[in-house]
DNA sequence: GATGAATGAGATTTCATTCAT
DNA sequence: AATGAATGAAATCTCATTCAT
């Protein structure tokens, strides 16, 4: 077994960053990421708050590493799905069951990224926030629009309205759900397909 | 009794203190509320920061009288739909409808209601928030419990998860809005609601 | 008279800016610049140290316009003696004896430019240091040229290695200068001109 | 009796001593003491910051021994100078390129000594510092009086400014001067002299 | 009503230093 | 000898708030 010194230094090390990551993810996501001070974070990782100068640069930083891990494993998720070139239906509920397994795993950054999305898109250092939203639009209205010509969504509806609708109905429930409950994602991920494709209302 | 001079004054001065609140809406519904700052909420008014304490206590308090106003008028429409005591369905469609009225005219205070209402409502200052949503979730829940009893939704539906489901669904709708644009309140409404009711699948 | 509400609050407004500058220029000079504190500088105006920042955007811009005020006024000195077109000797002693007028009148921007020159310049921040050191070495340097060439100065020197010996040697003079000592600054350009063209040794 | 095992490893652990002392030294002329970082030194020397405080007990030991090697072997050359007795011109020549060779062997010490010598000469821990200022000063001043008396320097110099004078002619010249440059310090010594002595105008 | 200057508490960040391994 | 992680003190800077004018 090659360096057994070196090997396990790096994992140890890697493993104590992402640590303090989620640590600083949950407290972000509890308290807004401007309400939490970085001593709030050291606290919550039993240290000091200068201690965490060891491991990142600064607050932002630590943001900045949350989402984009986040987003590089929701990706990956989202390619998986769109390269499987299913018809618009199952697309749709692709996305939306792996969108609730995202949130089922990174239920942090999730409600992070919704809270904060807006603000730190415009600075350069987020600027990779604007561009998954981008992309993200365009799967999700391309799917619609797929739908819409295969008669298999309506067509009397606004795409771009219905776009937002489900796409915020999805990630909303970042702010209320919580992992280990009673619903498994692909749970809630199936009622909230029900409602989303055949409406509350009973059929008549 | 007052006299003919002192009313106008009155006047003026509360026009004053709501014009400054509506920039201060604006401004915390634009950059999150923590992240605004005293200094950039004047400049937006044309004044220096200092200034506004002859208006105001603190910038906590402008905080507060944006959310009760909002909420008075959110809860006088509410009321207003709750008292003529209209069957499960057209009680909800007159929610619905009223949401996003009350979007229309209070976007900024929608939006960061939005965004802060979790962390304010664990202020004692801000307990009315918790009883406002309160009050809100048991009107919509019985709503939907009515409908479900009189066979007007799914029996097959998770009451408590609908009505998140319902809810988000119409208030994230106030990130993206702006008031002015080429929809009424009236017709989102009615788009949102034939989602909510049908659903977006074609009927078969 | 126009305006007597606004002018003078300008006047007060940019005399109170001064004011602080020279005190930060005096305690930069005395403790160097990095080991300077803000909260000393406060100290020394008698207010506290988040004060200061209603004046300023930092310590560094603090440091930067105390150095851009020496070198403009510098400058305007330096450039008035290149214009009136005299010899060399005489441009010489000009420049040396607008130096040393420069030392007494902005006795603190100078120990803070000698000392910190070579780091500050490498910032982008004050690349206007390196551009000032540029014009000067061309005035001096085209000076002392003229001179050899005119027969006034002696040939079989180093033209550079003079020209560092005569810059430095004024400057440093800054480090042990005080302003209102028995010798006026003239007086001691004298003395050094003596020294530097005619030296210390007895002619025979 | 040590045993021969100890001896070279002695003289390996003084030899890297040495070796770090000598990057420290490099740092601190380059960047100055203050804005120069613990973590700076241990990178220029290929080890982790903390690694130092194997080797020195503090960054400020570094410092201090930096500058008491340099004063010891600047006496050492001074003192040889003035045991033997040279008239005062042979002297001043002799003391003048003994300063040249410290600078050659010495460049960041001797500009560390510059840059910090004010500050530093306040604390106790560096009261040699103002120690061998003071003995400095007393063998130029003699030097000068000697050289005044015996008719061998001019009558109507300012003795304390010639000092000043000549003591920063010679100094600062460590601020630009290269080890292993064009010229050797014995001919910068040359040169130097002839100006000092002989001024830089041709006579007549 | 508004300004200009300041306060004071607290936030982020830096950095010399320590220490177990 | 050196590493990696942490400490703790202090530094710069921010900002809500106050108050005399």
């Amino acid at each position: 077994m090659p360096t057994k010194k070196k090997e396990p230094q790096v994992t140890a090390a890697a493993a104590r960053r992402r640590e303090l990551l989620d640590t600083a993810a949950e407290v972000f996501a509890e308290q807004g990421y401007n309400a939490t001070t970085v001593r709030t974070i050291a606290d919550h990782a039993g240290m000091l708050a200068g201690s965490l100068y060891y491991h990142f640069d600064s607050k932002e930083s630590m943001l900045e590493e949350i989402l984009r891990t986040f987003l590089d494993e929701l990706w990956a998720g989202y390619d998986a799905v769109l390269e499987s070139e299913l018809g618009p239906r199952e697309t749709l509920e692709a996305l939306v069951t792996e969108s609730f397994r995202e949130i089922d795993r990174h239920r942090a950054a999730v409600a992070i990224y919704q809270k904060e999305n807006r603000q730190l898109a415009a600075q350069e250092r987020f600027a990779f926030l604007a561009d998954s939203q981008r992309r993200f639009e365009k799967a999700w209205l391309s799917t619609l629009e797929r739908g819409v010509a295969a008669d298999v969504f309506r067509p009397d509806l606004d795409v771009r309205l219905t776009y937002r609708f489900v796409r915020d109905t999805v990630w909303v429930a970042a702010s209320w759900y919580r992992p280990g409950g009673q619903h498994s994602p692909e749970e809630i991920a199936r009622q909230y397909l029900s409602m989303v494709l055949d409406g509350i209302a009973v059929r008549r």
